[in-house]
Order: structure tokens, then C-alpha cells, then sequence
DNA sequence: GTAAATTAAATCGTACGCAATTGAATTGGA
DNA sequence: TCCAATTCAATTGCGTACGATTTAATTTAC
């Protein structure tokens, strides 16, 4: 790339970083009815594809550390939307389970964004096609970080 | 959107939300030689396109506001990479303007990133796709946050 | 069976992001 | 001219992100 080239617009890392920081500021909209933040709500995410991961796996999905879901999880006990325990079998490990109100109020979740996004209205081809682009970023860049 | 396709994997957000923060760790390799962090390196990106600028320009291009840069200008200027000055014409403003660090260690910072790059072959216009697409994505988001 | 290696969560410290507020400087209208 | 509105930067408070370390529990090797 040449220097010239070497402008903010140019910068995929830049149009990644600014669509990212775009995109929690929408579900910031979306979400603050629920008192969830963006990253809470991805663990939602998470756990309503699988009820009862341990820490370690959420982690991985998400790819979070547990200095960074320590905290956020405890927010969330605190909020009613998860339970933290230790299993019998290791005391190592801390499962993390979803309330009854998260699991009842996951309609009304999806419900809430789906207004938000349907507002405009999307091309899903397009979104489809973003995505893969995007999958194939992250590949490239955990492979340069290996 | 089905409720079964509200998976991670699925989720655009979580994609670029993902893509970003591997971008990050990415590009701390390369610059925590020289003690710039990326938002850091993104400030000295827009003052190498143009010099002295307001803080409020700054931000107006970077999309943050004071109170993201103040600080983080702060620490730039202790690490002597800008100086802040208020101009004689209006004591609201406060101009940022680059060291003769920041203006000759510039070829070096673009070397080592490009040197990280280089260990995988980028292709080029995929590259300039996917940015195509981000912005694309980010004038959407603009449109939805208005 | 026990000490060493491994695994896992928690803790610590630093640097963002950002909504909301504050306070200082400037501008503009009566 | 004078004061109300506007424009800025700074401050406050909270919630991430994440490298590095610590602490506790379990496994493994001998």
C-alpha cells in the first residue's frame, strides 16, 4: 500500500473499528429498555444457543478472557438475567445459567431490534454477503496473530 | 430475521464487533515499540493527513468526542508525540499539533505495520472490497442512528 | 500417594468509549 | 452594549477490553 493510501478512509481496520463502535451505539438504543449492554446481550446470545456453558466456554465463543467476562457476568447476576454455580463435579469451573426471565424475555428482546432494524429496510443478500466477507477477515487476522 | 438464524455466528454485529477487536490486538504488536496504542495510532493517522488540527475536528473524522481524546491526547503528548496549544484567536479551541517525533518516526510505524502484513499476502482487491462494503455499512448504520 | 504440571476463575492495572454534565470563551441579537 | 445562546474542551461515572499475575482445584507422572 502506498503511503499515499495511508488515509483514515483507507483503513480497513478504521471502517471496521468505526462499523463496530456504529453498531453497539444502535443496539445501545435497542437494548437500554432491557438494562443490557451490547457485549451482556451477546452473551445472551450465546447462552440461548446453549443454556448452562461453563465461563471458559462462553469465553471461547465469544472470544473473551475471564477478566473481561468476570465482571460482566456478575453485572448480569446482579440484573436478574443469569446465576453463576459451581458444579459438584469441578470446583474450578463456574456454569453459567439463564434466569426465567431471561429465557421469557427473549421474544420481546428480539422484538425490540427487529423494530429498530426493520425501520430501514435491508437487503439481506447484502448482509449475507458482509458477513462472509467478514468471516473471511477473521480468519486472515487470526491467522496473522497465531 | 428467523429466531433460529439469531445465532453469533449469524450476527453481523458480532462478526464486525469481532473483526475490530482482532484488528486491535493486531496492530498492538506492531506498535507497542514505539508505545502507541491503535486509537493512538488512528489520531496520528489523521494528523499525518493534516497538521494542527482543533480537537474538535479530530474528533469530528475520528468519531470520538472530548471526552475519548482529552485524555488519550494527554498521555499522547506525555509520550511526546503532539503538543496542545490553545490559539490566540479563540481560547475554546485547542490545537493538536505533531512532534518532529511523530513526523519522523512515521516511515518506521508504517514499515513495522507493513512488515507484519507482509508475513501473509493480502490480496489487494478483496481488500478493497470488503472496505467498499464497510462503508457502505457504515453510511447504513448512519442512516439508522439519525 | 504425592508433588509437579495443568486448568480455570478471579484480580489488578491501564486505556479506551461514551452519555451526561460543567464551565469557560465567544458570538449575536435587541 | 450587554446578556442570552452557542460553541468548545474538560470532567465524571460506568462498563468494557485485555495483558499479566494470582489463587484455587484437579490431573498426571512417577
Amino acid at each position: 500500500m502506498a503511503p499515499d493510501d495511508m488515509t483514515l478512509t483507507n483503513q480497513l481496520c478504521f471502517s471496521v473499528y468505526h462499523a463496530s463502535r456504529l453498531f453497539t451505539k444502535f443496539y445501545k438504543q435497542a437494548l437500554e429498555p432491557f438494562q443490557l449492554t451490547y457485549p451482556q446481550y451477546l452473551v445472551l446470545l450465546s447462552l440461548w444457543e446453549e443454556d448452562r456453558q461453563p465461563l471458559h466456554k462462553l469465553g471461547e465463543r465469544l472470544d473473551f478472557g475471564s477478566n473481561t467476562l468476570t465482571p460482566l457476568l456478575k453485572r448480569m447476576e446482579t440484573n436478574g438475567w443469569l446465576t453463576r454455580s459451581l458444579p459438584a463435579t469441578d470446583h474450578r469451573q463456574l456454569i453459567v445459567s439463564l434466569t426465567e426471565q431471561a429465557r421469557d424475555t427473549k421474544p420481546e428482546i428480539f422484538a425490540a431490534i427487529h423494530q429498530c432494524v426493520a425501520q430501514q429496510n435491508v437487503d439481506v443478500s447484502k448482509y449475507n454477503d458482509t458477513l462472509a466477507m467478514n468471516h473471511e477477515l477473521i480468519a486472515t487476522l487470526q491467522r496473522m496473530l497465531k
